[in-house]
DNA sequence: TAGATTGTTAATCGATTAACAATC
DNA sequence: TAGATTGTTAATCGATTAACAATC
């Protein structure tokens, strides 16, 4: 078995994928690891090193061909899989994902929503059906989504976390603001945190006094 | 004058504050690095090693006073000096925000929102006036806001920031999914990535079959 | 071939952890 | 006083950077 890459590698390379993308898009067909790092402000030696953790992706005195090695990128992510998924809490994050983010290109596709406010069960957001909370286990069977977007009310994190988990769903995507951390399982967790992010700019900015 | 903390120290105080917090809020008075840590997940070394980059907040035999403790925390970050924030681009995302998110919380007083929708200027939403994104100067005038949060469409997150770095403004939360990295410049910058945290995620749920 | 740039090993740097004397 | 827990120094670990032989 390969050694286990780590967490640091793996929350750079979507940054590469993004730019390789855009410089696909640009109709860029070579870059080096240095101009690659310049422009990401990183160094070409730790491009090299994190991309060599999955392969040899390159080709010396040449640099990388840009839509391969986004492919392959692409590839290493699980991108191209389209996991389903689905999101729980339909207030006005909840609304603003299903109608504007792009999961297709995080490697998901958005099969339905849930909440329980009489006037938004039954209807569809950007043709994406909600149902109401009661009939999670009912629409999940034996067939659960991989993924669930959590964008419900802090309080009611824990309980819904383990309603999921039960049905077995594999990853939780939590904005609730309450820090999931499960041990001892193989649901896996991202913690989103705008308050993290703005106070850590709040430091930032009134250091530099 | 003091070395520079590392970022990665700072990124942990709004988890040390955010759970500090709630243990006030439940009325716990004291609180050991130990228990601390199992609660966060971290070891009772770093948070130590962590809080003695800004002082002794500490009681040998004792540990911390969860009230002292969290006030400190806000105060290094800087949350309880509210600077003004101005937000633009009034779309789902920054409609959420403004509807949702807690700025005072993270230190910030959200003063205006600036979009070009015919519909949208003109209006108020959560009491927050949207102005025209042409009286943005005249509106900042020779006092401008500390911090402005881009929820902008990311074909115009460039010309923009210029805007904004122009007009005196210290802090740039961006959410357009277009990286900034200011230099030779006071600007700072936090970019916040959905989509780099659900690849990631996508990534970990597919490893671990 | 000469020049460029990779893949990879070794060196450095920084962050985390462990240990323990100080002290409440 | 005895027990607990901090503040802080030293040891370890891991991640980043530098260097360079391999090779396209």
């Amino acid at each position: 078995m390969s050694k286990k890459v780590s967490l640091a590698v793996i929350r750079r390379l979507p940054k590469y994928y993004r730019y390789l993308d855009e410089l696909h898009a640009r109709g860029e067909v070579r870059i080096s690891s240095g101009s690659l790092a310049k422009e990401l402000g990183l160094t070409a030696s730790q491009i090299r090193q994190d991309l060599n953790c999955f392969g040899g992706f390159g080709q010396q005195g040449y640099g990388y061909n840009v839509e391969n090695l986004r492919n392959q990128i692409a590839a290493i992510l699980g991108l191209n899989k389209q996991n389903r998924a689905i999101l729980l809490g339909v207030g006005n994050l909840g609304r603003a994902l299903i109608n504007n983010f792009n999961f297709e290109k995080c490697g998901f596709t958005l099969v339905a929503a849930f909440d329980v406010t009489p006037g938004t069960v039954g209807s569809k957001i950007n043709n994406i059906p909600v149902y109401h909370m009661d009939s999670l286990e009912s629409f999940v069977g034996d067939n659960p989504p991989e993924l669930a977007v959590l964008t419900i009310p802090p309080t009611v994190t824990f309980e819904t976390a383990e309603r999921l988990e039960e049905l077995g769903i594999k990853g939780i995507w939590n904005f609730t603001n309450r820090d999931l951390r499960p041990e001892n399982s193989s649901l896996k967790v991202e913690n989103v945190h705008f308050d993290d992010s703005l106070m850590t700019l709040c430091y930032i900015i009134n250091e530099s006094d």
